[in-house]
DNA sequence: TAGGCCATCTGGTCCT
DNA sequence: AGGACCAGATGGCCTA
């Protein structure tokens, strides 16, 4: 498209239009000649407003031109952006529908993810520190029956976001436990 | 068919 | 001045 506005300028004479309708004839075969773009003595006021038009077009055309190269630029850069978000999408522990997480769902999950991820160092280092014996570990932990089948898109109360607790995910109804278990599904060799 | 999601365009603002 | 970023608008596609 930008090739459309690229040679404008070597397309372009000193000829210019005496109306609006006609401003398209100067790049058009009929106006074969420079001379032929030289008004008359008679028309140098005309001129005068026709350079004026002239540089109308010219303004249209650069800001035409800019817009479409923003455009171009735009689309590359949300191009970036997705591809960040597939990538981000690759790292998370799959899903057994396959369905594909829509953008909102992703960053959420992620962020439940990290969130339940370092909540299990947080937990094993509590462990590490203690020396009752019949504390559960956090493999055990790891290794507990999902109450709510943890990935099953179960019907459930939603966790309300707070600062310092993950949203829970839509999309699955987790709570922060279940979340919890559910990641440690993922992550079983953990420790 | 309504609603959700997405890609794209667009104009405004900020930064270099 | 030009590019990056952002948010609103719009239209297409898909699904319940």
């Amino acid at each position: 498209m930008d090739a459309l506005f690229a040679d404008i300028d070597s397309n372009s004479c000193d000829f210019f239009p005496h109306s609006e309708e006609d401003e398209d004839s100067c790049g058009s075969p009929r106006a074969s000649s420079p001379d032929s773009c030289a008004p008359p003595p008679a028309q140098q006021q005309k001129k005068r407003r026709r350079g004026r038009a002239r540089n109308e077009v010219t303004v249209q055309v650069v800001k035409k031109t800019r817009r479409l190269k923003a455009n171009d630029r735009e689309r590359n850069r949300m191009h970036n952006l997705n591809d960040a978000l597939d990538a981000l999408r690759r790292v998370l522990p799959a899903f057994p529908d396959e369905t594909k997480l829509t953008k909102i769902e992703t960053l959420r999950f992620a962020h439940n993810y990290i969130w339940a991820l370092s909540e299990t160092i947080r937990i094993a280092d509590l462990q590490a520190g203690r020396s009752i014996r019949d504390t559960r570990s956090p493999a055990d932990i790891c290794e507990a029956p999902s109450p709510s089948g943890s990935w099953s898109s179960s019907s459930g109360s939603s966790c309300a976001s707070s600062p310092g607790s993950p949203a829970t995910l839509d999309r699955f109804s987790l709570t922060q436990p279940d979340a919890l278990l559910g990641f440690c599904s993922f992550v079983p060799n953990i420790y």
